[in-house]
DNA sequence: ATGGCTTATTGTATAAGA
């Protein structure tokens, strides 16, 4: 089973990207951050015909986010259950017996700021619903646009970057309690290259410069850890034409019951 | 230096992202 997490940051821009990385990489399931687009528009037909199905969420302008999958998805559910949000952030479902959970977290504009409130409160909300949802499931994976570099070596320049939003202490905290759950980061349970990133900013060259972020995520549950094979983040996306400013992250595992 | 890009909007400048 090959998982893998792209925000491809607007579906309508990106989805020649998508179907190229499909068609090339050939995963099982891949799960998609800011599609910006309203369900209507989601195009389920050019997915079906490359042998894809598909659950999405989205809305206008910002936010929506899809799960793309090889095999059948059920039980699916939209945004964090018993948190009231406006905003389409999370999808879930079940396949071949795992529960994936596809999440956008909030960016938090900068730590003085009421987006940064709502960052935390929604953090707050996904622990909690995780933590029941574990005791039904724990086969569980969360994939998605974190929006935190979970530890100093997920940020290119540590020391310019200090306590602002993606890096500030109280998200990291947050982090660790979603590991705390029993979550790992499957990108950490292998070796891997120094200044890893899956975010550039469009601006000053990041990319090329490698001024990058470790913020997109695949934590698997306990129970799916010994399975996990290989991680990887994929950059070639990056190098295209008018790309995303994220990356896909991978994660291949043995295939479960 | 609060800039630098990119996306979307029933736009012609603004908001938001990270």
């Amino acid at each position: 089973m090959k998982f893998a997490t792209w925000n491809v940051n607007s579906l309508n821009v990106r989805l020649p990207h998508v179907l190229d990385w499909l068609q090339s990489n050939q995963p099982d399931v891949l799960c998609l951050q800011e599609t910006k687009q309203e369900d209507l528009k989601f195009p389920y037909a050019e997915l079906q015909a490359i042998g894809y199905q598909a659950a999405h969420i989205g809305q206008k302008t910002y936010n929506g986010v899809a799960i793309i999958s090889r095999h059948p998805l059920t039980d699916i559910q939209h945004n964090i259950p018993q948190f009231a949000d406006d905003q389409q952030r999370v999808i879930t479902a079940t396949i071949k017996g795992m529960r994936v959970v596809c999440a956008y977290i909030p960016n938090g504009q900068a730590v003085d700021s009421d987006k940064y409130q709502y960052k935390l409160r929604w953090l707050g909300a996904l622990h909690d619903w995780l933590k029941s949802e574990l005791s039904v499931h724990p086969n569980l994976l969360l994939l998605g646009d974190y929006n935190i570099a979970p530890e100093d070596r997920d940020c290119h320049d540590p020391m310019a970057w200090l306590g602002q939003v993606l890096v500030s202490p109280l998200e990291r905290a947050a982090f660790q309690a979603l590991l705390e759950l029993g979550l790992h980061d499957s990108f950490r349970l292998f070796e891997q290259a120094d200044k890893s990133f899956s975010w550039w900013d469009y601006r000053m060259m990041g990319f090329r410069r490698n001024l990058g972020m470790r913020i997109d995520h695949i934590l698997v549950s306990d129970a799916l850890k010994s399975a996990c094979l290989r991680a990887h983040i994929d950059k070639a996306p990056r190098r295209l034409e008018r790309p995303s400013d994220h990356t896909p992250v991978v994660l291949e595992m043995h295939s479960q019951a």
